[in-house]
DNA sequence: CTGAAAGCGCTAACAA
DNA sequence: TTGTTAGCGCTTTCAG
């Protein structure tokens, strides 16, 4: 009968190397209370055996966080891949590994749930949950989240200042008919929305209610809500765009409608992908150093691993990039 | 002196709610041999005790396959975020996490070492990997890889049938005098490039060895690529890209010279990003189902997993989508 | 239906 | 320097 194709453990190492297995422990672990021919013996015998420790039972005996969740909504928009690679960097220096999970909001409750089980740590755009994911004793760090949640850290970017810096950028360039496309799925629901017309407000610049219309969020959504705002206001000169995406729609929908952007049509991108810069012509946008994003919350899951309760919300600010839409 | 913040076990969720430890265990794994009631209340302690089990304790007891390691060298270049969620999603009907790196071609060695110890299965793109990662025991699962390597998985890209699709393409339009922007990162180190001399050569079409230039795998490098490819040969009427990302560098640098895409300078992309279809003029280009890559990756690691050695590699043809560039 | 006991692979005491 | 003994949290026999 043929040996079962079973991993070695260190108990088969030991065999091998005539030790006991303790002794193996020693040597992989690079304890100093060993010969070092035997260490090296024991440790040729592993190698030549395949034998690599059980992630699971280590972390049995020595519980220490290995694994971060991380929860984005939508892989295809070029935001959130920029967040990972900041989040992954970052955890990589604490020897964390990071589980990605993307998933709309529908996958959002079940998914947690078994996702969670799994990870020792969380972070993520949660955005239809109204409060804290239940029922969990891990650390959670929640991203662009609408409200705070008792015990989740959370690093938010901040919308209204953002908004802010864009709308006077527009109103430096002499726009005064503003129009804007939002969209809901975001966590900070309605945050652009409600910055962008208390922004105007303060200016004494009118806001038709139907001119900031809502839109899917996606270029062709965009499109299509740019057609519907510039149909009912065609005496817009500016629109703010709720991200470089969508901004990215607004752009196409104002050439299909044979406007120049900027002169005719100036279009204020969010975000600041790289897309932004390749388009025709490159967005104007309020910048967000994403990687950075997916560091700063890296550090505070660190924070709440390390007993923190309740740690003040960071923010980032977005920084106004003027290119040519605007 | 307070409670140990420690997390709830098995064993004391048994202790409130009266009943042995295996007892709580049948509740929680759903076995038919307890009493309803018990189950109810022991659930219903658990619950309020916020009781979640430990994976790794039951890992150990039952051991399977739970986290997939997922390696890919850019998160910045949008072609990969679109395998990720290919990956993520495959993986997630077998119950399977996935576990990210993202890292140079400098982090593999010592990155893959560490982070292949941590999961089950190993997924990726190992571009400066001459052999299987080694001592591995553990089934890998090779994207795009330029040589087959023994007991691995792999699922690739038919490079030559994409780039003669697109060759011909570039024929039927009557271009002649082609050029070819090429990078040297990909695992499939220079596939491309020889599949367009060999196709070229087989339509009896003449390629100067410097028509085919080397560039950075970016927007900016292929920018400048284009430029020493356009001055050595101003003959040039057609550039076939690397992939879509170098091709809208490829277009920058035209327009940049005043030549009109495609009129003046035909322009040929490879991978099929949105991105392509958003700048000006839309990319003609070779489309690859990158979600069906990844989860076309998730089935060999499936097979692998189920024992089979030597699994034939698979394939997927890239397919021309005529746009506007070329 | 429920409890007791064994053992998964490993590390950390403690002895020798 | 090495081996012995526990025990991490859990599932699975096997008795009761």
């Amino acid at each position: 009968m043929a040996a079962p194709a079973r991993r070695p453990t260190i108990k088969d190492v030991a065999r091998a190397a005539q030790v006991s297995y303790q002794t193996v422990s020693r040597a992989i672990n690079d304890k100093p209370e060993i010969d070092p021919d035997t260490k090296r013996r024991v440790l040729e015998v592993a190698e030549q055996l395949g034998y690599r420790p059980s992630r699971h039972a280590r972390a049995l005996v020595k519980p220490r966080p290995s694994t971060l969740g991380l929860a984005v909504p939508d892989l295809t928009n070029p935001f959130f891949p920029e967040v990972i690679a900041g989040v992954i960097d970052s955890a990589a220096a604490h020897g964390w590994q990071v589980n990605v999970v993307s998933g709309g909001p529908a996958a959002e409750a079940e998914l947690l749930r078994s996702f969670a089980a799994e990870v020792d740590a969380l972070v993520g755009y949660f955005n239809h949950l109204d409060r804290a994911p239940e029922g969990l004793d891990i650390p959670v760090v929640l991203l662009d989240a609408e409200v705070r949640v008792p015990r989740c850290g959370a690093v938010a970017v901040n919308v209204d200042a953002g908004v802010r810096a864009g709308v006077q950028h527009l109103l430096d360039r002499g726009h005064r008919r503003l129009g804007m496309i939002d969209c809901s799925t975001s966590c900070d629901r309605y945050q652009r929305r409600k910055s962008f017309q208390q922004a105007l407000a303060d200016h004494g610049i009118a806001l038709p209610a139907d001119a900031v219309v809502e839109s899917e969020q996606s270029v062709p959504g965009a499109e299509r809500a740019t057609h519907r705002l510039l149909d009912s206001h065609p005496e817009t000169t500016a629109v703010f765009a709720f991200n470089d995406l969508t901004a990215v729609g607004v752009v196409r929908a104002a050439h299909a409608r044979g406007l120049r952007v900027p002169q005719d049509c100036a279009v204020l991108g969010f975000d600041g992908l790289m897309l932004g810069e390749l388009i025709t012509p490159p967005l104007t946008t309020l910048h967000i150093d994403k990687r950075r994003l997916g560091a700063l919350a890296v550090g505070e899951v660190e924070r709440l691993l390390a007993g923190e309760r309740e740690p003040a919300p960071v923010e980032l600010t977005p920084e106004l990039v003027i290119r040519e839409s605007a």
